[in-house]
DNA sequence: GTTAGTGCAAATGATTTGCAAACAG
DNA sequence: CTGTTTGCAAATCATTTGCACTAAC
């Protein structure tokens, strides 16, 4: 049998998180997620946003990367497609780019040093427009 | 005044460390280092360790990447110019890989979407070749 | 009812910091 | 000597975990 898979329920707290990571189009860490929950009147706990966060990374439905100093930082991304990231490292606000350009330049590097099963990370952070204006 | 700067002095430790990051060529953690360092019978407490791998970082003399659970790996590159690693996600073996064409791309990106200032990370993660034939 | 999900408090683990002793120049 | 560097122990801090409790279905 495959059947529909019975793991998940529909929680308060996680339709508030969903509704949250809809709204921003920055990254955010946990901490910062947790605190803008309880500006929102949501009472979410520090360890459940914890926990959903790092599941809806594994689902793939956010995307999860490292500050300099090692936090995690979440963002909902508009597409499933593999992309990357152009960070502002001022506000967090975040563009994504995709490009088939770098995978192919990936790709052909790595083999050309005798690696397999590759997979790459890249970020990019800058000043976006706004936060360079001032 | 400005002044030649007469910070840093010479110490047993710091050769200790230089040496061990000349010998290595994969990246490895501030905790690897210092139990490295003590099979070698070079006794560098943990503390220097970790301050020494980070001002060697600061002046550019080893590179930094964090590992996906958050952890710094530092290790020392050939050349001081500007690139990249191919890490090895078994043993941490690593190859640096440069490009011009990389770069590139991502000025392009960032200019596109209004971000200036832009500095930009990737690591190339795969099985190195003596890995993937076991 | 059952069982997944929540949250508090305590545990973890890497990294940092206070501070007195040790050492380079 | 005199200021830098070291290293231990204690402090941080994000993140994880144990466990009793609550809520979904």
């Amino acid at each position: 049998m495959v059947g529909p898979g019975p793991v998940s329920r529909a929680t308060r707290q996680r339709a508030a998180l969903a509704a949250l990571m809809d709204d921003v189009d920055s990254f955010l860490s946990a901490q910062e997620v947790h605190a803008l929950l309880r500006q929102r009147d949501a009472k979410v706990g520090l360890t459940t946003v914890y926990r959903n966060l790092q599941a809806m990374a594994d689902r793939g439905e956010v995307d999860m990367v490292r500050r300099a100093d090692g936090e995690a930082l979440y963002r909902k991304c508009a597409t499933e497609e593999h992309h990357h990231h152009l960070v502002c490292r001022n506000c967090g606000f975040s563009v994504e780019v995709g490009s088939d350009e770098l995978e192919r330049w990936t790709k052909k590097a790595a083999r050309r040093h005798g690696f397999s099963d590759i997979s790459h990370d890249l970020e990019i952070f800058g000043l976006c427009e706004a936060c360079s204006r001032r």
